[in-house]
DNA sequence: TTAATAAGTTAGATTATACTAACAATATTA
DNA sequence: TAATATTGTTAGTATAATCTAACTTATTAA
């Protein structure tokens, strides 16, 4: 059984990976806000253990275990919070926070439930997709706003910026997902 | 903010000083499967944060602060269990080691969303009840079962064996909460 | 292409929680 | 009450996860 701490680093890792694609000792050191050298350390351990692949000076790398770990983590931090929206009224600016520590419940069951009781969704309150039992995320692409040109219309899919001060910020201008609107100016965030 | 394991040690003496008067290191150690040893050193740490008065050879006692952190994670416990009960369709003897990890869930917003949506709830499934914001619990006398006698007709109010067993036992002879019975015959257990 | 800067590693210290082993206090009982 | 058993303490060790400081490797830029 992995340690809090460790489900922390493969979720780090994940995350930062799919962002960039290469992800440095300092990536993951100044993300976690931890020392380069407890990354260093903890990088050893972590691929005696077969969830990283780790050289000295080269990129990081999670295995396939690793990657298939840190979805896990990411499926159970996702289905919580769209739980907390759906089943339990709270706004989508504050379920991050709470799924941040119950997505390290050691439990099946108690996500199974929740996966039940809201009909298997696929996707979580910011739009992003929820990884299945096995790990498997599906990969939508879609545009990026900043790509986008005043006059245009899109719709809106999916937040990266999750932070409950965008997400406030998109609440008083009620923006929310899948609403279609057109781009008439462009403002800062 | 207090430790996972401090957390552990509260709830523990809370727990055993209701049953038995006085909670000794060794209770303590049982109970929590430890060695003496690691629990003497966490008393005098916990004494120096004012949550237990300890004294070399004497009986452990919470302080009155140390009475209302514990009271208050029995509380998130407790909650929890009726949540899952109501709220998620879990049976009463699923519901204890899920709410042993929610119970450490650091999020007053959480728990109040809960309590809101149970109506604010005062028993849990097992009948226990559970302590208000600040730590008071209502204290009820129940009648054991085990001093009433054949032909006694009762109703079942709580249950203080809340092991998987003993409630699927429960469960099979159709024993329920609130449920009026006339003793007949008295089996083990 | 070398000097300066940034990134990464190692060794050793620190804190929390637990352990074992040796010893001390208290309680039990013959 | 003396002998024995139980309970509790202390000292020292272990592991996980973190840090600082000193050092090394790699990158950048003059």
């Amino acid at each position: 059984m992995n340690s809090l701490a460790t489900e922390n680093y493969l979720k780090a890792l994940f995350s930062l990976s799919r962002e960039s694609g290469e992800v440095n000792v300092n990536d993951l050191a100044k993300y976690l806000n931890i020392k380069m050298s407890t990354v260093s350390s903890m990088m050893k351990k972590l691929s005696t253990k077969n969830l990283v692949h780790y050289e000295k000076y080269k990129p990081l790398q999670l295995t396939e275990k690793g990657k298939k770990e840190a979805a896990l983590i990411i499926r159970k931090h996702r289905l919580t919070e769209m739980y907390l929206v759906e089943n339990m009224g709270f706004g989508w600016e504050q379920v991050h926070e709470i799924a941040e520590q119950i997505e390290h419940i050691k439990s099946p069951d108690f996500f199974s439930k929740m996966d039940e009781l809201l009909n298997y969704p696929k996707f979580d309150p910011h739009g992003s997709p929820i990884p299945d039992k096995n790990g498997k995320m599906i990969r939508k692409e879609y545009n990026k706003l900043s790509d986008c040109k005043q006059g245009d219309t899109v719709k809106v899919s999916a937040v990266i910026n999750t932070s409950d001060e965008f997400l406030n910020f998109l609440n008083s201008r009620e923006i929310y997902l899948g609403l279609k609107m057109k781009i008439n100016f462009i403002e800062s965030f």
